[in-house]
DNA sequence: TGACATTGATTAGGTTCCTAATAATTAGGT
DNA sequence: ACCTAATTATTAGGAACCTAATCAATGTCA
């Protein structure tokens, strides 16, 4: 049905690391704990979110390519800006135009003053099909929401952020040492 | 480097469903947002874990089911068994088998009783892997959760847990009627 | 102008996931 | 005993991601 990762239904990999606690003064069972369950809740939401959009007959990757181009209007729809806005490769978008113009939802258009370059249209029929799932997709997600009241919802946000910055963080540092050290992380 | 799904960077695709407000009552724009939030966390997370892991020659499938054979100790390691521990399926595991086997990492071993089923058996070399990633592993991890203290751990822990239940919930009610009625949710 | 690097997109090949079909073995019912 | 069911693992084929290599067009600059 979509990509689960592999992650473990009954996570039982903590306790596999607290024997590190010595070397790590932040890991402690809660640690490890918060930690699997933030992978797990992602891995499943993501998860179901795929099996949603398989009953519409799409995915993460070519439902979201529809939504860029029908909304975000800001800039170009190359592959490369596209890329750049989704978080992939070109690579990537190259193989989702290909199976969304198949399927006629889109079509590569030359730029007439890059030959190199070609922007990425939403056809009718992408259009069409945006509309006609997005009650759906709306019922879908406000249902995992609405089991968080206004305070919890904002309670989660403000974690979540904080969780993105270390992530930026991490990423860039990572990205740094990657071309000099070679796996120091 | 890993599978990110194509969620946006730049999540712009709240407003696109709050035209749909009047049919929903809990949708609003703190509802979308902390949707979309929740989606790009886990989706960030999942791919700097498995970027990380690439860094030691491994990724989230073939780490997870070292991890499982290493100390998963109750019941056995069939294919079947380990599919269903790790919430894929068995073809999925079949393949990363495939893969750990041709690497040395796990052997295959027929049940002398059952002539159908395997027994997948981690090698001296996998044990060796697994000691020798294991420090980097809970740097990288512990340096996500540091940048929340104890309270804040709690309280993400109550919020992932609330929306793993109506996941769960989801999940059952989307199977059970996946059967009868095609697709509405 | 001509060599060289840069920048678009694509292609080729690999991974991890899926579903559906297949093959072999075991279990059950008459 | 035998036919059918169920169960085990695998294969085949497809999707969305990746990296690295390729190819065409553009920019740079001596």
């Amino acid at each position: 049905m979509r990509e689960p990762v592999t992650l473990l239904k009954a996570l039982p990999r903590y306790d596999v690391f607290l024997e590190e606690t010595k070397d790590f003064p932040h890991l402690d069972a809660s640690a490890c704990y918060t930690f699997l369950q933030l992978l797990k809740t992602g891995d499943e939401l993501l998860a179901l979110d795929n099996q949603i959009l398989s009953t519409f007959g799409t995915r993460h990757g070519r439902f979201n390519l529809l939504m860029m181009l029908k909304h975000c209007t800001v800039g170009t729809t190359t592959p490369a800006d596209l890329a750049e806005k989704a978080g992939v490769t070109r690579a990537t978008i190259t193989g989702l135009v290909d199976g969304l113009e198949r399927d006629g939802f889109v079509e590569r258009c030359p730029d007439p003053v890059n030959r190199r370059s070609v922007q990425v249209k939403l056809t009718a029929t992408g259009q069409e099909f945006l509309e006609k799932v997005r009650p759906d997709y709306c019922r879908w997600f406000t249902s995992v929401v609405e089991t968080l009241n206004q305070d919890e919802r904002q309670q989660l946000l403000v974690l979540l952020e904080k969780i993105q910055i270390r992530l930026g963080e991490i990423s860039n540092q990572y990205r740094r040492t990657a071309n000099q050290i070679p796996a120091q992380l």
